[in-house]
DNA sequence: CCATATGCTCAAAGCGCTTTGAACGCAGCT
DNA sequence: AGCTGCGTTCAAAGCGCTTTGAGCATATGG
C-alpha cells in the first residue's frame, strides 16, 4: 500500500493525504479522521527511502565506533551509550546508523556519510586529547556532537563529565584517610578523559608537597586483565601502594583480584576508588556499593548527548552547546584509612 | 555535486555517467575513465536517498536489540556481535541500522521497518525457546537470520553454538575428574541457549546414574553480581558443590570472587568451567587462560551471520540456511580433581 | 453586489538517482 | 545499396513521497 493507492481509495488526492497524515493544518477534522483510520487499517506507513529523497533529510544520526589497538576490541562504553542514546532517537522518529571501522577509517566513514547523505549528524566518542576528528567534521560541515572534549574544548559543541575534577576528589579522599602511596591504573592516555583524571590525580598529590611515582601509574586500555596484571605487578614491590584509583569498574575487578589473591582484605589492607560508568553488566549494587566510586552513568549521558545532537540538527546556527557534568563519589566497602606503617 | 552536474561537466548523459560508474559493460573503457576520474576529482559520492528510492532496495540491515528486565540492561554480548557483523556489512556496502527497544516494542519495531521498507532484512538474537519473533517476521516476509535456534529449529535460517552437548562435554569433564556436586550457573532459561545449556548438564548428570540437584542450580540474567550472590548461597548450603558450570565469563568472575572470599583456591578447592564467548574486555588469556572453557567466539559468529544474511537477502527463494558449530573445551587453570571426601 | 478573505483540495513539479527503450554511427555481410 | 548487428550513448520514465502554486467554493465586509 502506497500513498497513490490510499488516496485513491478514499478519492481525495495525495497532496491531502500527505498533509492529513503529516499534521498540516489545512485539512478538514472530518477529512483526516477519515484519512487516518484508512491508513490505520490499510497499515500504511509512508515509504522512508521516497520520504527521505523528498525531503532532503535522513532522519538518521551516525555513530562511527572504532575498533581499538591490534586486537580491535570493543569498548564495552559504547553499548550503553548506544543503549541511552537509541532510547532518545526512537521517540523522536531518528533512525540510529551504526558503522563500525577498524582503528584508521574513520576518517573514510565520516567522508562517506557526509557525501552521500546518509545521515542529518554524527555522535562522537572517546575523543583524544588533540583529535583529528573535529576538525574534519567542521570541514565537513556534519552536524556533531562530542561526548568527552579535547585539550581545547573550543568551537564545538560537546557533553563531558569532569573527570579531573572527580579523580582530584577521589586522590584526596584516599589522601585524608592517611594514604601515601596511592596507584592510579588509567584507560589509554592519549585519551582526553584518561588525560584529564591523571592531572586530577597528579594535582591533588602535587598539592600536598608530595610527588606521583611512576612505578604506581599503569594506563592501557581497560580490560579486566590489564587490572590484575598492573595491580599484581604494583604488589609486588618493594614499596607497595595502600590504595588503588581505578578507572572503570571492569579493571577494578582485576585489581580486586590480584588484591584477594594476596590474602589481602579490600577496605582494609587496600583501598580502592573507581570510576563507575554504571555499566548494565557491572553493577556495584549488589547490596550497597562494593567499590567506593565516583560514578555518571553513561547511559544518562548517551540520552542527553542524543537530546543536545537533535537540537542542534533541528536548529542549525545556535551556540555551541557545552555541558560538563560533576559527578559524586559514593563511599563503599573499598576503602577505608591506611594500615599503620 | 550531484550526477546531474558531473554529467553536464562531463558533457555525458546521466545515463551514460550513472553506467559508468556502476560497471555496466555498454560503456566505451575509455568513458568510464573520464568518468571516474571526474567524479573522484568532484569527490562525488552518489545521494545515498535517491539511490534507495530508485533500486527500491535498503541497503541496509537492521538489528532489534531489546533491553531485558525492568532494568533495561544491555546484553554485553550485542557489541561484540555487532562487532563482527558490522565489519561484513562495511565490506559488502549495508548499513547497519540499529533499534533499541524496551522489552515489548520489539514487534512494533519489526513491523515499522517491514512497511516503510527502511531495511532489506534483519538479524534476530537471543531467541527464546518459543520466539514470537520468528513466526512475525515470517509473516512480514523480512528475510532474516536467527543467532541461536528455537525449540523447533525449523523453517527459518539460524546458526548457533551447538550449547547441548558443549555443557553435556563440560559436565562430563568435571564428572571424571570426580566431582559429584556440580552447579549450574545458568542465563534467563527462558532464553532458548540456556535451556539447552540446562539439557545437556541434566543429560550428563543422569547418565552417571544421578539426579541434578535444585539447590545447586540458578538461572538469571548473567551479571557479575549474580554469579557471586548465587555462587555465595551455595557455598553456605550445608552441603556445598565441589565444581560450578558457569554459562559466561562475567558471572563466573562473581563466582570466582565468592570463592576467592571464602579462603578458597580455585582448581583446587573448587573448580569452574563457563562458557566463554570470547568478549573484548572479559579476556580470558592473561598467561594461558585462567578458566577452564567451552570457547566459542561471537564475533566470530557475527561475521558469519552477517554472510549469511547477505547472501539470505540477494538470493531470495533459497533453502533456509542453518549452521551449527560446535565448541571446544579449553582446559584452564580453573580446574582440578574434586578434593576427597 | 462586488471584492476580498478563508478553508479546503488538487494537479504538477521536484527530490537525485536507476533503468527502459530508442537511436545513432559504423562495421560486416549480402 | 541495403540490411543486420554491435557498441555506445541518450532522453525520458519512474521510484513514492513532499511541497508549491493554483483553483474552487463559501463566508465576510464594505
Amino acid at each position: 500500500m502506497n500513498l497513490k493507492q490510499l488516496a485513491e481509495s478514499l478519492n481525495l488526492s495525495q497532496t491531502t493525504v500527505s498533509r492529513a497524515l503529516n499534521g498540516y493544518p489545512e485539512v478538514r477534522e472530518e477529512t483526516r479522521a477519515r484519512v487516518l483510520a484508512a491508513a490505520q487499517a490499510a497499515n500504511y506507513q509512508p515509504n522512508s527511502r521516497a520520504r527521505r529523497l523528498a525531503t532532503g533529510r535522513a532522519m538518521t544520526i551516525g555513530h562511527v565506533i572504532p575498533l581499538a589497538g591490534k586486537t580491535e576490541m570493543v569498548n564495552p562504553i559504547f553499548a550503553d551509550f548506544l543503549a541511552g542514546a537509541g532510547e532518545v532517537y526512537a521517540n523522536e522518529g531518528y533512525d540510529l546508523l551504526l558503522s563500525i571501522v577498524s582503528d584508521g577509517e574513520a576518517e573514510r566513514a565520516y567522508r562517506q556519510m557526509a557525501a552521500n547523505g546518509s545521515v542529518d549528524g554524527v555522535m562522537v566518542q572517546s575523543p583524544e586529547t588533540d583529535d583529528t576528528r573535529i576538525a574534519l567534521l567542521r570541514e565537513l560541515g556534519l552536524p556533531f556532537l562530542v561526548h568527552g572534549r579535547t585539550q581545547n574544548p573550543d568551537g564545538y559543541s560537546w557533553l563531558d563529565v569532569a573527570n579531573k575534577s572527580a579523580f582530584r576528589k577521589a586522590t584526596n579522599f584516599l589522601l585524608d584517610l592517611g594514604h601515601r602511596r596511592i596507584a592510579l591504573i588509567n584507560g589509554q592516555e592519549n585519551l582526553d578523559f584518561a588525560a584529564r583524571r591523571r592531572a586530577g590525580y597528579a594535582e591533588a598529590i602535587w598539592s600536598r608537597g608530595m610527588a606521583p611515582n611512576p612505578d604506581w601509574m599503569r594506563a592501557d586500555v581497560m580490560t579486566e586483565g590489564f587490572g590484575y596484571v598492573a595491580a599484581s605487578q604494583m604488589l609486588d614491590l618493594a614499596e607497595t601502594p595502600t590504595a588503588f584509583l581505578v578507572s572503570s569498574v571492569i579493571p577494578a575487578i582485576g585489581v580486586r583480584r590480584a588484591v584477594v589473591e594476596r590474602g589481602l582484605v579490600l577496605g582494609r589492607d587496600i583501598s580502592l576508588v573507581t570510576h563507575d560508568d554504571v555499566l548494565s553488566y557491572m553493577n556495584n549494587d549488589a547490596d550497597g556499593p562494593a567499590f567506593t566510586a565516583t560514578r555518571s552513568s553513561i547511559r544518562g549521558a548517551g540520552q542527553r548527548c542524543a537530546e543536545i545532537l537533535i537540537d542542534l540538527i533541528r536548529k542549525p546556527n545556535q551556540p555551541h552547546v557545552q555541558e560538563l557534568w560533576e559527578t559524586e563519589l559514593t563511599v563503599g566497602r573499598s576503602t577505608g584509612p591506611a594500615p599503620a606503617g
